[in-house]
DNA sequence: CTGAAAGCGCTTACAG
DNA sequence: CTGAAAGCGCTTACAG
């Protein structure tokens, strides 16, 4: 039914070599500029295309990049697919796109990059297991995990210096003199939740103030559930720090719900600024995460793994911005 | 660097022909089960994969699918490009994912996903130029167009039957005797904006009852600045409905931030049904979308045209619900 | 600057 | 059930 037009057609109605016509479809290679000009006629005419397939099946290359990504749910992640596609196909490089639904990425996803032959694989928002780490290691081809990591894995990792920030963010709440303070966790196996709960919750050890930490697991619903359960308990905390943005909204609502005043009562602190948490409604007060930096990194290490091998792990840093839900 | 392992190695090692290690990896061809475990063994041994470009190369089946996508801004397509990824995924196809940013796909995009040889292309929430949609067909590609429709374009489209859907919420919003009645539009050059435009402002056109025609943009911000002028020229409409339910979302938060109430004094209503409009703090009456049967009834027209020709057009229903926006 | 030829890693008649 | 061989549509030394 579909029948591709190949370079030998476009090469016999032009009278050269069907070489000649890959040459021509090759930057840089060298050919004279009457035939570039008469096998390009011709090609039009054909509507003739490389076929990117063959191509790779003899360059080696396939100019694809496998991207895993979960929880399609947080808008965060949205962001970070918009600018992963975008700079990704400013280098040329096409996107494989796969959705997980475990926090684990399978071996069954992991063979089909494979199968297509992508030299590189980003992973989002997910894990992988060590075995399939080693297997691809094996197939020399290059992983980064974005935003997570795993000091046992040896593979690429960009995230942003979790600890770091949450212990500024800390900084920023003790000064506010708090004293009910809150931490709503995330998925407690993700290594987000764990570094961003021990950057606040050790600065506060060392200080001998007790912060009361809630199990979330990143979503709005549980967020609005624990913190209005808190607030029908009477425990009105001084300041709510999620896990990421949308918990924060969700404790925000539930407060909102409840009608403790924003920031007077109670002080609420995100983590992402992801658009919505700058609605005019919200106007949450957040932890930035640098994404296009992040992107930039992500595609940095997967292409040096293209020059030689060991993997590095980058931890970019961020800021807060200060918005209307603390004081 | 990276040194792909052949069949011819796997035929080596197992003592058979390269024929046989095909035939194991191809469903259906027949080889003795002592073979097939032997081969099975070796290539395990040697992390041997087929190669995907090659077989596509001799079948002329990529089994790839290319997705342009849109406005990454609107949470409606996250999800719909969640459930397209899985339901793609489960068929067997990949999904070679392109994020465009022009509300109509380039020529660039479509060539990319021509050089790979997709089996289909799956456009949402953008449109393509005659010009392309002929070229595709030249190239016999099929397209589908996801939530848009042309009647001018010869190429498939599944959306919502906006226009009867626009319909019954105008009835709905009659019945609860409305008069100062708004419209806040999506962008404005969309067939989606259009239809919902036309479905409403029609039943009250025939009733004799004005419809006030907001200019939006299927943006938060436009609608939240709209309502807010609207209410700030003390114009406080009965209902507000919204062409999408960001545009709605909006559209509340500027009433709230006004201290209107809703639903007692401007009831609100969107469209689509996204995650968030269920949120507690929204509890956003909205039309359904089921964006399950749309995904489906793409891909179905998309493998329909795998056997025959021609194209399509499928709208499908939705429905009302009803949250605490409206009385 | 250009052509003939080898080869990338597969599938699939064909013959046995 | 199995192997030898042709061929998918390209790129790229090699030779001229």
């Amino acid at each position: 039914m579909k029948r591709i037009v190949s370079a030998i057609e476009v090469a016999r109605l032009a009278n050269v070599s069907q070489s000649t016509v890959s040459r021509v479809f090759t930057p840089g290679a060298s050919v004279s500029e009457k035939t570039r000009q008469r096998v390009l006629e011709v090609a039009e005419q054909l509507n003739y295309q490389p076929n990117a397939l063959a191509r790779s099946l003899i360059t080696k290359r396939t100019n694809m990049i496998g991207l895993a990504m979960k929880d399609i749910q947080n808008p965060f992640y949205h962001e970070v697919l918009g600018i992963f596609t975008n700079k990704l196909k400013a280098k040329g490089y096409s996107v494989l796109f796969v959705y997980t639904e475990n926090e684990e990425i399978q071996q069954e996803e992991i063979n089909h990059f494979l199968e297509y032959n992508v030299e590189g694989i980003i992973i989002t928002d997910a894990m992988l297991s060590s075995n399939i780490v080693t297997k691809l290691k094996n197939n020399h081809i290059p992983v980064t995990l974005f935003n997570r990591y795993d000091k046992n894995l040896e593979c690429n990792s960009v995230s942003c210096d979790n600890i770091n920030a949450a212990n500024e963010i800390a900084k920023y709440v003790d000064h506010l003199y708090c004293e009910k303070i809150v931490f709503i966790t995330g998925k407690i196996n993700t290594s987000t939740s764990q570094e961003r709960q021990e950057g606040f919750v050790n600065y506060f050890k060392n200080k001998g103030i007790p912060v009361e930490i809630l199990e979330g697991d990143y979503t709005y619903e549980r967020a609005f559930f624990l913190t209005k359960e808190l607030i029908e308990k009477d425990y009105v905390p001084d300041v709510i720090f999620g896990a990421n943005d949308i918990t924060a909204l969700g404790a925000l609502d539930a407060l909102k719900s409840k009608e403790i005043k924003v920031p007077e009562q109670t002080m609420v602190i995100g983590f992402d600024d992801i658009k919505m948490s700058s609605w005019p409604n919200y106007n949450l007060s957040t932890w930035v995460q640098p994404i296009e930096e992040m992107v930039d990194e992500t595609i940095r290490l997967l292409e040096r793994n293209q020059r030689e091998t060991g993997h590095k792990t980058v931890k970019v840093q961020g800021k807060f911005i200060h918005r209307q839900t603390t004081k």
